[in-house]
DNA sequence: GTCTATAAAGCGATAGAC
DNA sequence: GTCTATCGCTTTATAGAC
């Protein structure tokens, strides 16, 4: 069978998965190599900044994907409900209806929040404020629409939270649900 | 210095905030060692289980708080919309106005659920079914009381971690006062 | 009940051949 | 770019003296 040629942006995902399963302290190199199928060699190549390296490129990656696909969109779209509506799709997708964990909260949670401070906290200001500016797009008071962002973010962070510790993905789709109906009246 | 005796009681809260702190791969024998003050024959004297048997300790621990401080006032107490209410100040204190972290949501997020799945579980189900028991005897219907308990928790978790990543134990507090608003409709 | 010493395994990281 | 071998350290856990 012929070598596998990897290149680091084919990596980045599988730490993802890794990181999201295991935590940053449980994500061992032993994990990571069975993972990725790939020797240390490899993974120094690649991250020669080791662990650290790893996770920062994955919370990059994360941070990008949200950017692209639900920050600048909320504050782009021209129809502000219609925006909100499509990323509550888009976090439906994303977290696979509640099957998968929101990287940024394990780590908010950990001792790892301390080492990745600045990528956890402009995550959720990214979030919290391009939902903001679309709530207030919508017709909201600037000021409810800054306490409404917050809950939202609140109510998928926790329904996430319980989705996982109560094994019922449901608990997250529901959660969303609710959500979008307040926010229809 | 008279040597020191303690008792495995003593230990258990200073091991619950070990834990908080650093989650449970995180919590190393030398921090427990450190923080307790206690040498490695003491802790295995109180814990032969070691480390998982420590956990599982703090975690019982925390149920018993809970149950003696929430659960049971939710289903016991004759004015629910009262009992409601203490539990929101009991929450608010517990949490130290959201400078501190729920311990049972980062095993939940971490892969410790699956080694605690139990006693996650059981938490988060005791909790959601007296506070839906409670919500019903302030007159609502069962469906509702059962998607507002629901509610609540998801939102005491989420405020939780946005608290944490944010750096910011307000969002905690501004979460709580805007539940009991809505509740108070 | 507490301690120190120690075992055995796992950890992250590095070196150097290919 | 990938691999294996290895270093040095930390880990959990145990043994045995006091």
């Amino acid at each position: 069978m012929a070598r596998m040629i990897a290149e680091r942006s084919d990596v980045v995902p599988v730490l993802a998965e890794i990181f999201r399963a295991y935590g940053f302290e449980g994500a061992s190199l032993a994990r990571i190599t069975e993972g990725t199928k790939l020797g240390k060699g490899s993974l120094y190549h690649f991250f020669p900044g080791g662990k650290e390296e790893m996770a920062a490129a994955v919370l990059g990656e994360i941070d990008d994907w949200f950017r692209a696909h639900v920050f600048d969109p909320l504050r782009s779209g021209n129809d502000a409900a219609k925006s909100i509506a499509a990323m509550f799709d888009e976090v439906r997708r994303y977290f696979l209806a509640g099957r998968k964990v929101c990287l940024v909260g394990v780590f908010a949670l950990g001792c790892e929040r301390d080492r990745f401070a600045a990528q956890v906290d402009g995550y959720f200001a990214a979030w919290a404020d391009s939902l903001h500016e679309a709530l207030v797009r919508t017709g909201r008071a600037d000021a409810v629409a800054k306490e409404l962002a917050e809950e939202i973010l609140a109510v998928i962070q926790g329904a996430l939270v319980l989705a996982r510790a109560r094994n019922e993905p449901e608990i997250f789709v529901r959660a969303l649900d609710r959500m979008e109906r307040r926010l229809a009246l």
